[in-house]
DNA sequence: CTTGACGGTGACACCGGTGTCATGACATCG
DNA sequence: CGATGTCATGACACCGGTGTCACCGTCAAG
C-alpha cells in the first residue's frame, strides 16, 4: 500500500505538502495541488488511518455491543431481531459525523463483555453504545470515565445516560384507539411479568381504560410466561379459552407482542373465531414482518428502534462533541406511532348498548 | 491513555521490555514481569491498536458490507433480517481468530459502496465480505486484488470466490418430505421468478416430483410476484383461488418463505380450510420466528444463514492466511436441514387410492 | 529602498508501539 | 581458566502520518 512518502517522491514534493494537499490546512499552489492530486491517483493511495490516529490521539471510532447478531440465532430471543433497527438508526447518524461503527456482540453470553471492551479500548473507541435485546434494567459493569457510553433499549442504576422506547404511551395510544373503535371488554395478554416493558404497558393499558371509564377488570389480563418455549401455544390457548368462557368476552385482544398476536390469530381460528369481525387484535412492535403478512393486516404500535438508535447516536455525539454537555438523568423516552390496519375492526356486537357512553365524550 | 513510555517509567524498566512483557516473544526476569503487570494494571493500560498496526502493517481488520441493516427498515426488502445471521455466522468466526470486523451497511443505496470501501482502505482492512440480501447475481465493483473478498449469499461473473445457499436440494429435500407424507398433488407457490432462488427451488421441487414418479402439472404452481406491496394478499388469494377450483385440487403447498406460508394460513382458513388436517402447508427459510410462532407451527426447509456466514468467514481466512489458496472456481454451496413441524401431516384424503402407487417403493 | 506581510515549501521531531542489534552478567564446558 | 552460549535488558531507528518552525520569494506599504 503506497504511503505519503511515495505520493512525495513522484510528485517531486516533500511529504508534509502533501499532507497539505489531502487536508487543506494551508495554502498549496494550483500546480504542486495538481501534481500531488495525480501521484495520489496513480498510485491509489489512501491516508492510514492508524498512522493518523496515534499521531492525532483520536480513532473516529465508535464501538457498539449487542447481543442481537448472536442471540438472533437460537430460540428463545424473547424480541426477535429488533436491535438491528437500532443498530441501523445509529450507523445513519454516525456515517454523517465520520465515525466508523465497530460492532461486537456478546453471542449472548454478558462474560464476553469485557473481552469486548478491551478490544475496544485497543481501538481508542470515543464512545460506547450498549443495546440490549429487550428493554430492561441492567447493571453491567462497563469502562471508566474515560470513554463516554449511552445505553439504547435498558438502563441502570448509575445515571448512565439511556435511551428506551416509551412502552406506557405507545400502549396508552394503542389501547386508546381500541377503545375508539367502541371495545370496551379489551383484554390483554402480556408477556412476561419480570419485563421492564410488560410494566409499563399494563399501565398504559390501564390509564386508556380509566380515562374512558372503563373499570379494569382483572380476569381480562392473563400473562404468557414462557417465549419461544415448546408449551407456550399451550399456554396461550388457556390463556384465550379463559377468556372466551367469561360472562361477558372480550371483543379485543391487545397481545404483548405480534409474535404473540400471530399465534393467537391461529388459535382463534382454530376455535372458530374470526378475525377481526368477531373479535379484533391488536399487537405490538409493528414488526412488519408479521404486521404487514398476517391476514388480516395487524394493527398494532411502533417499537420506534430505528429511532431510538438515531437518538442515542445523537446524544453520544454531543456528548462527546460538548465535554461539558449535562447528561440526562432519567432515560430518554421515545415514542412510536399506532399504526392502523385491519385487525381492529369497529365492534360488531350490538347487544351491548354501552357504547352510547362513549359517544359526547371527546378526547382528553 | 496510558503509554508503554508511563508503564515503563513506573516499573523503571525500558520501554522495549515492557513490549516484551506484553507479547511474549523474549524472556523476561519474573521479577520484572510482575512490576511490568503492576505498573500496566494500576495505569491502566491498554495497548494501542493504531501503532501496533503502522509498524507491522497488519490492522486485524476485515470489512463487512451488508445491506440488511438499512433494508431492514423499509417496506418491500423480500427476505426480511437474513443478512444478520450471516453476519453472527462470520463474527463467531472471525472473533476465534483475532480479527475485529469493521460493519457498514449500504443503506439499501449501491452508490454509497465506494465510500465504504474508500473508509475500509483507510482501515487497511486485510478482506472484505460482501453480504446480499438475497441470494442473487450482481456485477459490484469492488477493489483491486489487493483485498481479498467473499461474496456471501451472492456470486458475480468474474470468478470472485462466492458462498451461497443450495436452494436447489433444500427445496428437492423439502418436497421428498412432502412426497413421503403420502401427497401427491403438490402446489408449488414460488416467490418472484427473477430471483435466483425461484428458479433453483423449483428445480429442486422437479427433481423430487421425476424421482417419485409424480407427474408435473404446470397449472398447480404460481409466481407471486409482488413482495411485501399492498396487493400482494390479493395475488395469493387469487392463486389459491384457482388451485382450489382445479378438479384435482392439491393436498400440499410449498410456499415460497414462510411469510408466504404465514398469508396463505390467513387466506386458507378464511376460506374454512384447515391447515394441515385439510391442506399442509410448507414454507421455506425456517425464519424461526414465523415458523415456530405460526399455529400450527410450520414445516419449512432452512435457509442455512449462519452456516453460509460461518462457511465465508473461513474461507476469507483461508484466503489471507495462505495466499496460494486456490480460489473455488464456482459459488460454495452451503445445504441447510428440512424441518418438520405440524404444517405437514399425512394425505387425509382416502378417496385416492393412488397412494398404493407409493408404496412397494423404497427411497431412491 | 527598506520593511513587513503573506504565499508556498521543506526539515525535523513526535505519536506509541516493535524489530534489530548491542551489551553485561552468569552459567556451562572443554 | 578462558571461550562460548544463554538470559535479560536497553538504545535506537522506523512505521506513516501531522504540528511546529524556519526559510525563501514577492509584493505592497511606508
Amino acid at each position: 500500500m503506497a504511503t505519503i512518502y511515495d505520493v512525495a517522491k513522484l510528485a517531486g514534493v516533500s511529504p508534509k505538502t502533501v499532507s497539505r494537499v489531502l487536508n487543506r490546512d494551508a495554502p498549496v499552489s494550483r500546480k504542486t495541488t495538481e501534481a500531488v492530486t495525480a501521484a495520489m491517483e496513480s498510485l491509489g493511495y489512501v491516508p492510514s488511518h492508524a498512522a493518523r490516529s496515534i499521531k492525532s490521539n483520536k480513532s473516529g471510532l465508535i464501538g457498539l455491543i449487542t447481543g442481537a447478531i448472536s442471540s438472533a440465532g437460537e430460540a428463545g430471543s424473547p424480541a426477535g431481531l429488533p436491535e438491528i433497527y437500532i443498530v441501523q438508526g445509529a450507523q445513519s447518524v454516525f456515517e454523517n459525523s465520520g465515525k466508523t461503527l465497530l460492532i461486537s456482540d456478546t453471542g449472548g453470553r454478558l462474560d464476553r463483555v469485557p473481552g469486548l471492551i478491551r478490544t475496544f479500548r485497543e481501538h481508542r473507541v470515543e464512545g460506547l453504545l450498549y443495546v440490549a435485546d429487550f428493554h430492561k434494567r441492567l447493571d453491567l459493569v462497563l469502562p471508566g470515565d474515560e470513554i463516554r457510553k449511552v445505553l439504547v433499549n435498558c438502563f441502570d442504576e448509575h445515571g448512565t445516560p439511556a435511551v428506551v422506547p416509551d412502552d406506557e404511551g405507545g400502549q396508552y395510544a394503542l389501547t386508546q384507539r381500541v377503545i375508539a373503535a367502541g371495545h370496551r371488554r379489551i383484554a390483554h395478554l402480556t408477556l412476561a411479568p419480570t419485563h421492564e416493558a410488560t410494566r409499563l404497558r399494563h399501565l398504559g393499558y390501564r390509564r386508556a381504560l380509566d380515562e374512558a371509564d372503563i373499570p379494569y377488570d382483572a380476569s381480562l389480563v392473563a400473562p404468557t410466561d414462557l417465549e419461544g418455549t415448546p408449551g407456550e401455544h399451550q399456554l396461550i390457548w388457556d390463556a384465550l379459552n379463559r377468556f372466551l368462557q367469561l360472562d361477558q368476552p372480550p371483543t379485543a385482544i391487545c397481545c404483548g407482542n405480534d409474535r404473540l398476536a400471530m399465534a393467537v390469530y391461529g388459535i382463534l381460528r382454530d376455535r372458530g373465531f374470526a378475525v377481526p369481525d368477531q373479535m379484533s387484535v391488536v399487537g405490538y412492535d409493528d414488526h412488519r414482518l408479521i404486521s404487514e403478512t398476517l391476514y388480516p393486516a395487524l394493527t398494532t404500535a411502533e417499537l420506534p428502534y430505528i429511532a431510538m438508535g438515531a437518538r442515542a447516536a445523537q446524544l453520544l455525539l454531543d456528548l462527546l462533541t460538548n465535554p461539558e454537555a449535562e447528561m440526562p438523568e432519567t432515560p430518554i423516552l421515545v415514542g412510536g406511532q399506532v399504526r392502523l390496519r385491519n385487525s381492529l375492526s369497529p365492534r360488531q356486537d350490538s347487544m351491548d348498548s354501552k357504547i352510547i357512553d362513549l359517544k359526547g365524550r371527546s378526547e382528553t
